[in-house]
DNA sequence: CTAACTGTATTATATGAGTAATACAGTTTA
DNA sequence: TAAACTGTATTACTCATATAATACAGTTAG
């Protein structure tokens, strides 16, 4: 069964749109595999304090992408292989990588600097790194 | 007079704060300083495309923040001290950097991976830069 | 078997973002 | 001075997000 211990809100981005960002970085990461098992629409709701319908438009992107298999009934697992897998990494990575630059160089800072920048907030406690959500 | 030539839908975050961290961005850039005039609502709103309430909206929160001024009649321009610009610049920094380590961490890459991808993405022509949006 | 769970679907409501169309008062400028 | 710009404010509308309250059919477990 996947867990959703790890989860906070990131931003005030849409709900299910972080819900799904959490499932892909967990099958990225290693922590969500084939054949996993997902909390049902209801309890999971229950469990991040949201409504059912949210968790479901979240499961229903899920599964439009081929990453989730669902049947009336039973529980939704993962389904997944492994190119799918690295597809997912380079998307994820992708944005993430690119953002952050595009946004760096418009600041106008130097490619040493955003090294030196990366280094300072990787060895940081994921206390500190709790705040400084986007706008 | 400030330029938006530059100006691109960067996401999906409401336009009104895009504006917001454009001109946030270019003040910590050194492309926008003290005292320079801003375009009018009406001015900019054709200019983007969007609602002159959208920019107001814009508008609005950089007044509110003291970052610019405004009298009824007349344009409105940026007043400035070197303080604030400083607060800006770490404002900004430890957003683009902290959101961006917290998720590369999330994805469960190293810190030699993250520099790699750094560089790379550093050295992109920007029209390469153009695609993978945030969801 | 049946009770308690699943997924799925529907309808209604509330809120925030953005648009649209105005209106009015203050300023610049020709 | 008068026209053409400014900022500011209001009301109404659409759309996406999220909630709320159900309903129904399929699966699972006691």
């Amino acid at each position: 069964m996947i867990s959703f211990d790890n989860f906070i809100m990131m931003d005030t981005s849409p709900i299910y749109l972080q819900i799904l960002l959490y499932i892909k970085r967990g099958i990225v990461a290693g922590t969500i595999c084939y054949g996993d098992e997902l909390p049902s629409r209801r309890v999971l709701s229950a469990l991040l304090g949201v409504n059912p319908n949210t968790v479901q438009k979240a499961y229903k992107l899920l599964e439009d992408e081929g990453l989730i298999q669902s049947r009336a009934g039973a529980k939704s697992c993962v389904v997944l292989t492994e190119q799918k897998m690295q597809e997912i990494r380079t998307e994820l990575l992708e944005d993430d990588a690119k953002g952050a630059v595009r946004s760096l160089k418009l600041i106008g800072i130097t490619r040493e600097e955003a090294h030196a920048l990366l280094d300072k907030y990787w060895e940081m406690e994921p206390e500190m790194m709790q705040e400084g959500l986007e706008e």
